[in-house]
DNA sequence: CGAGCCATGCGGAAAGTTCCCCGATCGTGC
DNA sequence: GCACGATCGGGGAACTTTCCGCATGGCTCG
């Protein structure tokens, strides 16, 4: 469900190109994009690399997402790249807020982190793609070109996070009952049966296999089951990694 | 892989800053930074201003802190720029020991983030500085260059960085020995040695005691001892809560 | 229906960790 | 010098982790 870019390749001279979609004047900078993050420098790195690539230009950015809708409508950008955390508003809710306002609008989020929650909170917001900040620079500007002229529908990820989103390949028997299809994203989290998701809520919350076992009454030995499968599941290999992991997911608090 | 090539050279004109003190060759590229981030696209974006600024030059870049004393022996840059929260080895443990391999070289930090506790540790480790990675490119730019000529025992903070900090200052001018602390922390942390607040932090990153023993060069019983010390002065009774307390303090992240 | 799959529960066992004890060394401060 | 606390680490019992394997019972599918 998600195209791989094949021609990741620099390419420094604006030769050959063959977007449909994003059909405006040709010979100029195509894909026309709009930056919101807030850190500077990231932005000016974009920049760099958009202005070598030759095919991809700023055109204009925010360092939060307060005005996001608000220049989103005005510069009618062909592409929104959106940081997820920054001070200010919520950037899920701008963005929901932004598809509302203009249906057609494409953006995607260039975060720091990949976790599940984001990506899930991103695929539901409408987004058309994720990209991890320490993706290569070809990677990304590949994928703001692949945005561009993807198909509606269509959500890219960048190779970081691909490798967080299939560590396995699940059986699904929960009745997942996502509104509108399947959708292309399958979390770690979701591989999750209920039981291992309850081990990794309790887990999280720092308690040891003992008291988890008084918990659910169960024998410990089941809980070093459970906790086994999970790290297995998620590709993770100690338990001390599983309690950061069910933070960061946000199924504790630290 | 990028020349600087378009007209992404903002402004030339900045490089009148007030500090003609710099004693080096005029005329060519002044202070050689090397940067250690794993984002690339923030290190594409120092280099870009870098290059529009005409006094600092990028001549080396690492994705984590690894061969950072390596690289740094073999670079002998002026001036090396580290980000904290990078998937690898701890930033501060790598800082310390590059500056037990040469005590004349300058680091500073650059991190999305700015807690106390990382303030504190970078000081500790011997850094020259402090920035954000929110704050302008001009600043950065020119907090760059301001560690490079500056004396030693100086340390500069990023405007996003003094905003945040408090009134108990220790900027400038401060005739303070390092390994002192007096800096600006605040909470039940104070009460900690240097020692055991590192071993905290690895605690909080989620490395076991032999994960921690060989990042410090030192016995797993030693870790256990600096473990139960730190258990004791704060009244923590496991090594789950411990954990759970560094990611909530901010010296870690989950 | 019976085969297979998998969630769940649990036992065994080796290796590792926790968490208490103790003593040694070193530098600071009185 | 002496006390103090920071840092280092050994001993050791109790516990946890992390493998393994196996049994049950529910499901789906041919």
């Amino acid at each position: 469900m998600l195209e791989q870019p094949n021609d990741i390749a620099p390419t420094p001279s604006l030769a050959k190109r063959r977007g449909p979609s994003a059909a405006l004047r040709a010979g100029g900078p195509i894909v026309r994009v709009m930056c919101v993050d807030d850190h500077a420098v990231l932005i000016e790195g974009l920049k760099a690399q958009f202005a070598g690539d030759g095919q991809v230009a700023l055109v204009g950015q925010l360092d939060n997402a307060e005005r996001l809708v608000e220049e989103a409508m005005r510069l009618k950008p062909d592409v929104i790249l959106l940081d997820i955390e920054m001070p200010g508003p919520d950037v899920f809710e701008m963005a929901s807020r932004l598809r509302a306002a203009d249906e057609r609008i494409r953006f995607m989020f260039l975060s720091a982190h990949v976790r599940d929650s984001y990506l899930t909170a991103a695929y539901q917001a409408g987004a058309c793609g994720y990209f991890a900040k320490g993706d290569d620079l070809e990677h990304i500007v590949a994928g703001v070109k692949e945005v561009a002229r993807s198909q509606k529908g269509t959500f890219v990820m960048g190779p970081k996070v691909k490798e967080r989103c299939r560590p396995t390949k699940t059986s699904q028997t929960s009745p997942r009952k996502r509104g509108e299809s399947a959708g292309p994203i399958k979390t770690a989290l979701e591989a999750l049966t209920p039981r291992e998701l309850e081990v990794l809520r309790l887990i999280g919350k720092g308690l040891s296999r003992t008291e988890i076992a008084g918990q659910l009454c169960r024998s410990a030995k089941t809980i070093d089951g459970h906790q086994e499968r999970l790290m297995k599941k998620l590709a993770i290999d100690s338990r001390a990694e599983l309690m950061r992991f069910a933070i960061r997911e946000g199924l504790a608090e630290a």
